[in-house]
Formats: structure tokens, sequence, C-alpha cells
DNA sequence: GCGACAG
DNA sequence: ATCTTGTCGC
């Protein structure tokens, strides 16, 4: 891909500027202020795929999973062509209006399976002008969204330092945080380790109508393994979709993880019960 | 100045 | 983002 052309860097920039005053950074639901998050039912995730050695044809899914048991209730896929280039610190130019397109049709068809909060691939205002994906998401969709990056990405005073890496050391259990805070000292995100069997830690940050606090904590109560169900089961959607022949191994994956909401009870070498825990978490 | 830089 | 095979450990 070429350089991305300084206007058009511009204008993202000055559109990026304008939507971001409507980013809201409150706990707006009910259940958000639940200890339990009780009143919640539903969490989406969104994702896009995309073939090897194809970068303007995508698969676009939305899933939206039950709360807690993190079983999938609705899946949903569509070829897409996108029109942006991927720029880091623009990501949503490019992803965006498919998953909105998403989110419309589920609107449409199924409005009672919208979810309440939406998990999305990537960083929210742990961004470079505090608006990534998961805002532009928000902001656009006015669902709540929470942003979950798997890699670091570097903002201002946020880098993969001796200093970061020695923070991610100290995270000792799952549920444990660390504050992402720029120079200035506003912290932007907090990383996350979100499964015991993970050192790796995931990086959380608020999109839209959801605390930093909250978004942490929820994201944690979603977590089987080191990425959120949502994220986790869309991503599986999506490649399945690309490349039916991981579908075998996919599915396995999912007949093996997920808990029937009101069924059989889950696998025992699974839950182990000497040990209170969160419903659908491992740890 | 150059490189780094979510997906 | 994207592919792949095996291998080690609980």
């Amino acid at each position: 891909m070429a350089a991305p052309e300084a206007e058009l860097v511009l204008k993202w920039e000055r559109e990026q500027a304008r939507l971001r005053e409507s980013v809201k950074e409150e706990d707006t639901e009910d259940w958000q202020r639940s200890p339990d998050f009780s009143g919640l039912k539903r969490v989406g995730g969104v994702d896009l795929s995309f073939i090897k050695g194809d970068d303007i044809n995508a698969c676009a899914h939305l899933v939206v999973l039950t709360y807690p048991h993190m079983k999938v209730l609705y899946e949903d896929c569509k070829m897409v062509t996108l029109n942006a280039p991927y720029v880091a610190g623009f990501l949503g130019f490019r992803e965006a209006p498919p998953l909105l397109q998403a989110l419309e049709k589920l609107k449409n068809v199924q409005p009672n399976l919208m979810p309440q909060v939406l998990f999305v691939d990537g960083n929210g205002l742990f961004h470079y002008r505090e608006f990534g994906l998961a805002c532009h998401l928000g902001v656009l969709s006015d669902l709540p969204c929470v942003g979950v990056a798997k890699n670091l990405l570097h903002v201002e005073g946020v880098v993969r330092s001796e200093e970061h890496q020695s923070q991610i050391n100290a995270l000792q259990k799952s549920g444990d945080s660390f504050p992402l805070a720029t120079t200035s000292g506003r912290v932007l995100g907090k990383a996350l380790r979100s499964s015991h069997s993970s050192i790796k830690p995931v990086y959380v940050s608020v999109g839209h109508r959801i605390t930093l606090d909250t978004a942490v904590r929820l994201t944690h109560t979603c977590c089987l393994y080191r990425v959120p169900e949502p994220i986790r089961q869309v991503t599986i959607a999506t490649r399945s979709s690309l490349y039916p022949s991981q579908r075998i191994t996919a599915v396995t994956w999912i007949k093996y993880v997920s808990s029937p909401d009101g069924g059989s009870a889950p696998r025992k070498d699974l839950y182990s019960p000497e040990r209170q825990r969160r419903p659908g978490q491992l740890e």
C-alpha cells in the first residue's frame, strides 16, 4: 500500500477531533453499576478478517453472546470491499463502515438480540488522538463499547520499554492490571492480565458509554482465555468463513469451552469445584 | 532525522 | 491483518 496521502490524513484527523467530542466516558447503564453486572444479558463482538494477499476484500462479522455464559446467540457474516487503507491511528475509517452495517442489519432483523455492550478488536481512548476504533464505533452506533487490543499501540509516553515489561511481569494473577498513562498523566487505558494461563496482557480502553474501571472489570468476566470471548468467538467465526478448513478446529474449541446456559453441567475438568469463580470464567 | 505504530 | 507444524506442559 502506498504511503497515506497527507491530505486524507488531515481530513481524517479533523473528523476524529469532531467525533471525539461525543465520546461518553461514563457508565450510562444500570447494569454497569451492579457488582455482578445483573441486568446484562447480551454482549457483542465485531471483527474483520482477510485473505492472505488481499487487503481490500474482507469478511465482516458480528456475534452476540449471552452473558455471563458466553453462548453464541447470533452470528452474521458478510463479504465486504473496503475503501480505506490500513493506517495505524485510523482504523475506524477502514473498519467501522461495514461493522456499522452489520449492527444496522441486526436492528432490522432481530432487534431483541441487540447487544448491550460491544467488544471491539482494537483500542478506544488509548489512541494517539483519543479516538480509536472502539470510540469510532461507539459514537456512530451510540452503543456502549469496550476496546481490547492484543498488541500495544505506541501512544505518547507508553512504549514497549523495560519499564513496561517489568510492569507486565508484576501482574501476578488473572484480573491484575496497571494503568497506561501518557506523559501528561492522563490514564487512557489499562493493561489487564486476563487469564491465568497467559502472562501477555490485553490492553483495555473506553470506547463509549462506559468507565475504564467498568470496562476492565467487564472484560475480565468475559475471559475464559486471554482474549475475551466475544472477540475470540467472532475471530473464530470470521476465520471459519474465509478458511473453512479451519472450521473443524474452531467448532472443536467452541464445543470444548462453552457452558450450556440452561442445560447440562459444564465440563468437570474445566471447572474445578474447590474454587469460587465467576460464571464462564476459567480462573 | 529515522523508526515505531491497534487491525 | 495473514499461514503453519509440531511440541511441551498442566
